[in-house]
DNA sequence: CCCGTTACCGTACACTGTATTGGTGGATAC
DNA sequence: GTATCCACCAATACAGTGTACGGTAACGGG
């Protein structure tokens, strides 16, 4: 098999995963293929073009979700199905929004939403629309990516409540003991531990909520 | 003056706005300072401290805002100084999210926030505050970042018509023929220009609105 | 006087993206 | 059958990156 931007995209998806973008380099691309790094460049322009592509092949797993009549449904399966591609390919939610993604999954799933966003009481006109799709999309955008880092670090400093107090603890807590600021310390301390697919779900409906009920103009 | 955290982060600051994230290394930071690399590594541990170093310095302008008795007046405050910083500081648009920001400015406008939507109506609980706080900041974030990311492609591009018929016009345009993208080509070709500031205004209020009329539960 | 601390500096290493230059092997055209 | 082209492949080279490591010179307090 000779080598083409499908499997190029697979395997950097690969180390992607296993290592984060930090340790995606095209050499280590080219050595897991067999190949000299420069091969790479006769199939893509750029490094850039390379996680374009990369962006795109999720973007295709996002596409494959059902479209459903309702259009409250579509739009609350296209989110999770970010969310939980996010979740698999975290290295995914450090490129989204980072750049334009044009690649013809991603349009295709630009075009499911905003096709189901548009029937959505609430929204008449195209502007209205533009805002809506803006209002979901920052919203997806930064769940996932705050969800992603949280997650991280979590990874990072250990889960359990030992090794958290171990690392950051020190320095929060010292923070925290100033006493100025006291509403962070409570959400700190005496916050739980919420469901993050809950939480994610309740603040979606929350802002689909907020855009089916125009409050004013 | 014999160099400090404050000096180093300033001139990273003033490197990063001028040529972006990707533009600074310590190397260069270094060399604008009239020093050898490896005497940053004695104020700092790494480059990412570094980077966490500059996003609390532009988290010390945001906490600049004053707090103003209606909660909401507060929050609309901090999310509008955010996104002002973020115009300025392009850079901090990328690394909004991507960690954990836990410097004193920081926590400063986290508490200032936490602070403000606990007095909203509709979020009683601390699980309502944790959750409440979660859309918003995850609004914030991509809403910012999606702003940036679109005026970088127009820079790049050219401001004007022609230029951006000529740059992603062939490509898209093509895709946008194929009739697959309707609903994306109507907002592409009629879609007007809608001012950016109002946009986000909007977007926010709406997410507000949301947080306030709990829905369900 | 010594001695620890603080400010300072240079060299070196492993690694990055990519420009450049070249070499195959087989298909096609005459 | 020979020439020509082209997809495929490989090696070398360059400028730039983060940072580990080992050092020097001034100075203030005992």
């Amino acid at each position: 098999m000779p080598l083409s931007r499908e499997k190029i995209a697979a395997t950097a998806i690969r180390l992607a995963d296993a290592h984060g973008l930090d340790g995606l380099s095209v050499r280590k691309i080219a050595k897991e293929l067999g190949v000299g790094p420069m091969r790479l460049y006769d199939y893509v322009i750029n490094r850039s073009e390379l996680l374009d592509l990369m962006v795109d092949v999720v973007y295709a797993r996002i596409a494959e979700v059902d479209q459903h009549s309702e259009w409250r449904a579509t739009v609350l399966a296209v989110a999770h199905a970010t969310r939980d591609v996010a979740l698999d390919h975290e290295w995914f939610s450090d490129l989204l929004g980072g750049r334009p993604h044009l690649g013809p999954h991603a349009l295709a799933v630009g075009e499911a939403t905003a096709a189901a966003l548009s029937q959505a009481p609430g929204v008449r006109s195209l502007d209205d629309l533009q805002r809506a799709l803006g209002a979901l999309n920052a919203f997806i955008i930064g769940a996932v990516r705050r969800e992603v880092t949280e997650r991280r670090t979590a990874r990072s400093t250990g889960t359990d409540e030992a090794a958290w107090q171990a690392s950051l603890g020190p320095y929060l807590t010292r923070m925290l003991k100033t006493g100025r600021y006291p509403t962070v310390a409570r959400l700190v301390i005496d916050g739980v531990h919420l469901d993050a697919e809950e939480t994610f779900n309740h603040n979606l409906t929350t802002v689909l909520d907020g855009i089916t009920s125009r409050p004013r103009t």
